[in-house]
DNA sequence: AGGAAAAGTTGAACCAATTCTAAAATTGAG
DNA sequence: CTCAATTTTAGAATTGGTTCAACTTTTCCT
């Protein structure tokens, strides 16, 4: 194990995402042509498709990087929770939206999610499906914890409240990145007031 | 008026239609080449882009006249809902979703969106956030309704739920459109229980 | 009718992602 | 150290959407 070559070929994993990353924030995902990626990542644009089978799958990895940080941050709020339904949800979602950016512009994410929703059968549209489940299984383990701590009543449909409660989320977020002016904290606000009506129907 | 132009203009803009319809059924959107359009429709592909932007306007023409008959039957729905709040929101949610196959195969679908986020300032995607747009507004006028008969409590903020249950059918739609094995009733099904624990928060 | 201007049509050329090929370089085993 | 296997490389070929300069057709005015 970890004989040269494995080294070599994750130190040329790491430069392509490391150039890629760089030049799809600079240039944009469109304007980064693969030649400049591979330039700039010091490899030949066929050892580029030998890593990856396409342009979108390399984004697809910088994706799962950023959505892979989200989830495990998004473990501590499930571990324990604000006492208080409303907050719980708006902590959990705040995380994922607070997160979002760091790694990833708007036009990657609008250009990730076109990806997937383009070629769901793609290794990309399956790992950014596979994604989207962890995040409503989390937002449904969050929601069974609070039953547990009896926040929340014990006879609501948990999973389809979970997974409305994501989809809704979710889709805020398509239309937020859809638009380069649209900020954060309204993003936020306009969640929370649409989950207001939720949280008092399921909460004890 | 109508002079020759005028109708050869119409006669240009249908001939293209019918092809791009007819092709990317047959051959899906990628598969349906604008040269092959072009040879059906008969005319050159330098018309089709003097009488649409891009391959994706021409299929958003085509989403748009799918909607806008959901948008007119939908109207039969708010004007006179069912006399409860569950059956009033799956049979307009009915409505969508059973038209929605009509013209367009998931295939179709898939692009359409996949371009509407892609590139969001395009002609087409304008149009497609506006077609959104007026769905929710739709669902907002059936719940605006619902409190006016007195059905829906008027305490509730109408607007925040109609986006809520706009989204959450949109996401679902979306994963109902990614699997071509996925089948309208189930999708029917599984949006009617997430609209559940909604139903009951504020129906009076 | 005649002819100039406006509007529209045409297809060859361009561009970037992807595939393919044959040669060169690198690694690991014996 | 040497050879076979694996990987990388450069570059040519392919492909399909999009652009553009030259050519037609329609309109409109006298």
């Amino acid at each position: 194990m970890s004989g040269l070559r494995e080294r070599q070929k994750a130190d040329r994993h790491r430069r392509i995402i490391d150039a890629a990353t760089e030049l799809f924030r600079e240039a944009g995902y469109e304007g980064a042509k693969i030649e400049a990626i591979a330039a700039q990542a010091e490899v030949s644009i066929g050892t580029i498709y030998n890593y990856y089978q396409n342009k979108g799958d390399i984004l697809g990895a910088i994706v799962a990087m950023e959505v892979n940080e989200v989830l495990n941050a998004g473990q501590g709020v499930v571990g324990s929770p604000p006492a208080n339904v409303g907050d719980a949800l708006d902590t959990l979602i705040g995380i994922y939206i607070e997160h979002s950016l760091n790694y990833l512009s708007k036009e990657m994410w609008r250009q990730a999610m076109a990806i997937s929703t383009q070629l769901p059968d793609s290794a990309f549209g399956q790992a950014y499906t596979a994604l989207d489940r962890a995040l409503t299984e989390q937002i449904r383990a969050l929601i069974a914890r609070l039953q547990e701590i009896g926040l929340v009543r014990s006879d609501i449909d948990g999973p389809a409240v979970g997974e409305l409660i994501f989809n809704n989320m979710n889709m805020m977020f398509i239309e937020f990145v859809k638009r380069d002016e649209a900020k954060i904290p309204e993003l936020r606000a306009a969640i929370r007031r649409q989950n207001r009506v939720v949280v008092t129907a399921i909460g004890v």
